[in-house]
DNA sequence: ATTTGTGCAAATCGTTTGCATCTGA
DNA sequence: TCAGATGCAAACGATTTGCACAAAT
């Protein structure tokens, strides 16, 4: 993936190997919520070995550089979402699952922010059950 | 507050001198976010001793009972809400602050769930900056 | 050659757990 | 009495950090 290695230059990150192969399977077109571990475990499985002190360099990396987003759903791990485009999200707490919701939503209502402040973003988890 | 040791009681919380204390100060009638730590050294600062341990459990066993609701922001700590009526909250992710909504916020275009799964509830987070 | 990234292992931080001891009904 | 609660310290799991070594420009 040519474009790939474009993209990190663009950014300034160096297209190292690890990089290259972290980007490769997390841009593929398809969107994904991962963990630092799950992305480690992944990789793995594919024979591709990375530390997992890099996956994390990596996803903060990329981060920065704004080719991720980190979602800050439940308390106990972090995800990384490669939709970076603003969307809201599904949440089934018992199987600590996010998927994307592709609607636009409109709200009604919206309070002020407190003086002094401005609202940045609204996210909107819609929790599910069974 | 003769009160307070009713409601332990009636949600089958023995009374403890530490049940007692950790709930006499969050259910001053003032809405609280606070986290395990943060209750601690409250705790201490008015010179009552009780273990962090007991502090952890005495969150979660009034969360169980529904005397307070977690809230999941943001990934580092667990946030026990003393309000626990339906609302929204604002949140200042430099300062890690939560603020309760009080509006009532209306949608509209919200999803359906997935097959198999209901909504359970709606929650919105709007995330500020100065 | 110089800067930047990587990997390991140790450190950190919030939280949980095991267990001996204590307390309240 | 005795189930249930407490406190301590050790264990935990996710994440971060320090530092020597390796790779990229």
């Amino acid at each position: 993936m040519e474009n790939i290695k474009e993209i990190l230059i663009s950014k300034s990150l160096r297209p190292t190997k690890q990089r290259m192969l972290i980007a490769n399977y997390l841009f593929d077109g398809r969107d994904k919520h991962i963990t630092a571990e799950g992305l480690h475990n992944k990789l793995k499985k594919l024979s591709l070995r990375v530390s997992l002190a890099t996956v994390y360099n990596t996803l903060h990396d990329f981060c920065e550089k704004e080719l991720l987003n980190k979602v800050s759903i439940n308390s106990d791990k972090i995800y990384f979402d490669t939709n970076t485009s603003p969307h809201h999200h599904f949440y089934v707490a018992k199987e600590q699952q996010l998927i994307d919701v592709s609607n636009e939503i409109k709200f009604k209502g919206l309070p002020k922010p407190p003086k002094g402040k401005k609202i940045d973003k609204v996210e909107i988890i819609i929790h599910l059950k069974k």
